[in-house]
DNA sequence: GATTACGTTGACGTTAACGTAAGGCAAGGA
DNA sequence: TCCTTGCCTTACGTTAACGTCAACGTAATC
């Protein structure tokens, strides 16, 4: 019965499809990351709602805050040039990539690390 | 007075070289990831121990928890061929390196979308 | 009209990884 | 002797992002 075709959704039509429990959208709205439309006490969803939550989520993705992702959100809903925001958001994408390229040399160092320890432990036991 | 020569850190040595506190380091001890020699009731820290907390702050950077980076530890301290912890092990720095990828990945589109944005925003004030 | 399904608003609980005192011991100057 | 410094233990506090009831409303269905 949910009119997905008009892009409209139901809580749990939202949930099903980001995989997430009504907790957390509704938790997500309390924080002003959502802001649904109301039929009487029910929430609608619209696809610029289901916008938002995939920015939410690929937020979480990149170990953003709620409260970062927001930002964003509302960078986005404004629809203004708040150039001090974009620089502020365009920061926290550039220290995630820093992030990231931290943790590529992370994965590689201990990778190696693992692969001599292996040496080790069967050197060690074609010794014995 | 401390002897770093001889590779002996007291606590906060080791706290300063990583740029933690030293509570942080007692609280690794009572997770089990760390056991510093003591000397009467002070903590005296060896190589090996430096080796570790490097080990316990580049799990941190990958996301990982105490109790996961404790399994790599003690991988490393029983020195054995613990084959079914050695796979786990190497699970997890797998799910760390396609977790990357797809923090990537979200990075790349948060960019592009956020160009667009910009475009968008522009031409708006453009036609104003 | 009773059940089932789905929705709502509180409100308290949970978890990890420390932070933050508080109080005390021991060594080394001044 | 007193003071300062550094370390110790114990123990309660904190934060984010929900989880988990509870108690209720409403709408469709059996």
């Amino acid at each position: 019965m949910n009119n997905e075709k008009n892009n409209i959704y139901t809580i749990s039509d939202l949930a099903q499809r980001f995989d997430i429990t009504t907790r957390a959208i509704r938790f997500y709205e309390s924080e002003g990351l959502l802001s649904p439309e109301r039929e009487g006490q029910k929430r609608l969803y619209h696809h610029k709602d289901f916008i938002t939550l995939k920015l939410i989520l690929r937020g979480k993705r990149l170990g953003w805050s709620l409260a970062e992702s927001r930002e964003l959100i509302q960078m986005y809903d404004s629809g203004k040039n708040n150039q001090q925001q974009y620089q502020k958001v365009l920061e926290k994408v550039q220290e995630s990539r820093e992030r990231l390229q931290q943790q590529l040399n992370d994965i590689e160092i201990m990778l190696v690390e693992l692969e001599e320890h292996e040496d080790r432990v069967k050197q060690v036991l074609a010794a014995s």
